[in-house]
DNA sequence: GAGAGTGACTTGAACGTTCAACTCAAGCTA
DNA sequence: TAGCTTGAGTTGAACGTTCAAGTCACTCTC
């Protein structure tokens, strides 16, 4: 509901142009981040939650990261980490390893050389679908826009600096 | 994995600043839009599906649509609107009536007065997110290049024309 | 007018995510 | 040293989505 069918009390409505634009980015929130997961589903067997867990593995010293930071790095909770690791795990493309490593309780995930290789498979095919759905389909200006658009919006979501990301 | 830890067989790959426009794409799509469904979970009860579905029947002649119709419309496979109706019918929000309407076995389903009740309810907080958390933190020349390249993504994207949604 | 065919749903099992406990390993405090 | 406290991770139940059957109501064909 962003048009005016239902009588609006109070809150500022939005501009018929307003209107307009964000309707294509909802639109675009249903359409592509499915897309991007299908193929990822569909060639290498996990979903994009995986495989950004992988991927931030791979750039990490080591291979290695300990789940709390990883699960900032990859944006999902503790608890979404830790079921992924299991099943990533299972699949031999990461291991555990708990680091005493002086304060608690603390568990590195690491990227195995089976996981390794696997994302090393999967990654060109997951740019080339980036590419197909992204950034071949908009001229190098409305991706210019498009990236500071998003940096905009995410410094405003998230207050502190996206320490996880220091790449946007 | 989008940089180049790890080495890359023959895929075109990207050059930094799209690198740059990607990774904060792909994180907008990580955030924004847990953001808006929050919103929604806390203070509707509803997920952002289950919101689109309410919204197109209230937009919809009569405010009821054949499933077929309305799956189409909230970009959702018809299994999960079947699903999703069967919730809201629960909550008293929508009902099924089977309209005997020429072809085959046909289902309409209508938001009742209750859900027009909610919906109209709901609808000033969500935009009022929309506006903090998106609208308002763009400029106008910001906002108007992001929906356009998300038109121009949605057209890459959906072949066909997206009839659902005229507006776009 | 029986039987095949075809769209339009529905259903149930499998799976991933969330949420709320729960556990574990330290550091403090007395 | 015993008993809190706290940060870190795990676990299991509940829930939504997907996928692969089903079922249903018509049309078409002989």
């Amino acid at each position: 509901m962003t048009s005016g069918t239902v009588s609006e009390p109070a809150a500022p409505w939005l501009t018929p142009a307003q209107q307009r634009d964000w309707r294509a980015l909802v639109a675009l929130f249903m359409t592509l981040p499915p897309a991007l997961d299908a193929q990822l589903k569909r060639d290498a067997g996990l979903n994009s939650f995986e495989y950004h867990v992988l991927a931030a593995l791979s750039d990490a010293p080591d291979r290695a990261l300990v789940l709390s930071e990883l699960a900032v790095m990859s944006q999902g909770s503790l608890s979404r980490l830790s079921h992924a690791i299991t099943r990533l795990e299972r699949s031999g493309w990461v291991d555990r390893r708990s680091c005493a490593d002086r304060t608690g309780r603390r568990t590195e995930a690491r990227l195995t050389e089976a996981g390794l290789a696997k994302l090393e498979q999967i990654a060109p095919g997951h740019v080339r679908e980036a590419r197909r759905l992204v950034i071949d389909v908009l001229s190098s200006a409305q991706l210019a826009a498009l990236g500071d658009a998003a940096r905009t919006l995410l410094a405003a979501a998230v207050p502190d600096a996206p320490r996880g990301c220091p790449q946007l």
